[in-house]
DNA sequence: CTGCCCATGTAAATCGTTACATGATTAC
DNA sequence: GTAATCATGTAACGATTTACATGGGCAG
């Protein structure tokens, strides 16, 4: 249900069509809730026929263009959505049930998996540091569409949210980065030194907080 | 379709009964995976049907248990998906989209949120440092019964890839715990300096990364 | 006039949750 | 005997993905 929210938090910084909604919502990274057309639209007429959005046709395009805003009603139950209580989603990890089942595999294998983590991560990083870069240098459009309705006290709060929010989304990323290049560390030195039984290395406590990126 | 795998690489130390890989199953974190019975029962049976597991009935016991176990079928089939690429799931985090939008409530909402956040990731930092500790220390149950049926030549490299799989869970939680600290800390000069102009405390960047825990 | 982006959907299938159901065994 | 735990499910619903469908506007 929480789809539903994200799309009102969306609405409630400026109207929108479903297609822009669609895109904001399809790439990849960027925004934290991501679906598809099919799940967009049915969802926009069921907040419609609720009463919580409002749709208007605009004839001006020739398109068959709406544009939804949100109701006072809209506005309530997103207020008292986002001030609910979270509730955090079940741990479902298939990189991680994947890595402790590698054991039967080559070091090459388990190499493939971590270099692609990395990537992974480092794909994802770049798009949350923009955003939070953005964010810092006060350019993000729309952040700056929010702040513009709002009173000038209220600018640093409503800031300071946000930057918190993509901050953590870096975090995350650099993270991940980090663990994977320390697990390609630990690959290196298996097989620098194949078969000794003495002084074994072992994936390292400590070496993972440090910064040894390139 | 992981909840296959995660069950196949489940049984893949040892065989278990439908009710053991629940039980698991549903421990919050502590396995990477979570799910119901409801989820399990019918996918035990499916894999059975496909030829890669199959069940024998303790009639032992007297009740209707029925131990599982793999075929070689579902060993290569396990082996086949543990080295596929691993396929990211979509960013979908409500908690964030919650954040972002918590700009219109008051800092006791937006303070209970963070706390609630640190209390969540402080469960799971217990649950996955006691995992890590017991692999350590190599007394992690599973991972004994995994090290029993393998030459001793493997043994270091499969402790060190579960290893490297919960030491990055502990990092992540920890990471959580941060932030969450963190942001607290930012609240808490917003409300201690209610109304300069000068001065303004934003979320820094850089004291996210010291170590602040008490 | 072809291909791309705008713009909106529907239908079927899959994956996961919620609620319910049943009976046997074990500990108090 | 009664409550908890063992042990296995089924049915309905909800969320998400995949595949398909349609048509207008615009640039080359």
């Amino acid at each position: 249900m929480s789809l539903r929210y994200a799309i009102l938090g969306f609405l409630s910084t400026t109207p929108a069509t479903g297609y822009e909604i669609k895109r904001e919502f399809q790439i990849a990274v960027g925004w934290s809730w991501e679906a598809l057309p099919s799940q967009i639209y049915p969802e926009l007429r069921e907040m419609e026929h609720l009463g919580w959005i409002r749709g208007k046709l605009c004839l001006a395009d020739r398109l068959n263009k709406r544009t939804y805003h949100l109701t006072a009603l809209g506005e309530r139950e997103l207020q008292k959505w986002v001030e609910a209580e979270n509730d955090y989603p079940p741990v479902r990890d298939a990189e991680r049930i994947r890595l402790i089942f590698l054991d039967k595999s080559s070091p090459a294998a388990v190499r493939r998996h971590f270099e692609h983590h990395r990537r992974h991560f480092e794909k994802q990083l770049a798009v949350w540091q923009s955003q939070r870069d953005a964010t810092n240098k006060g350019t993000h459009p729309r952040l700056v569409k929010r702040l513009a309705s709002r009173d000038e006290s209220e600018h640093e709060f409503i800031i300071g949210l946000k930057q918190l929010a993509f901050e953590g989304n870096v975090r995350r990323a650099q993270l991940e980065i980090q663990w994977a290049e320390n697990a390609l560390a630990w690959l290196d030195q298996l097989q620098a030194k194949p078969k000794r039984k003495q002084a074994v290395a072992r994936p390292s406590t400590r070496a993972v907080g440090r910064r040894g990126r390139k």
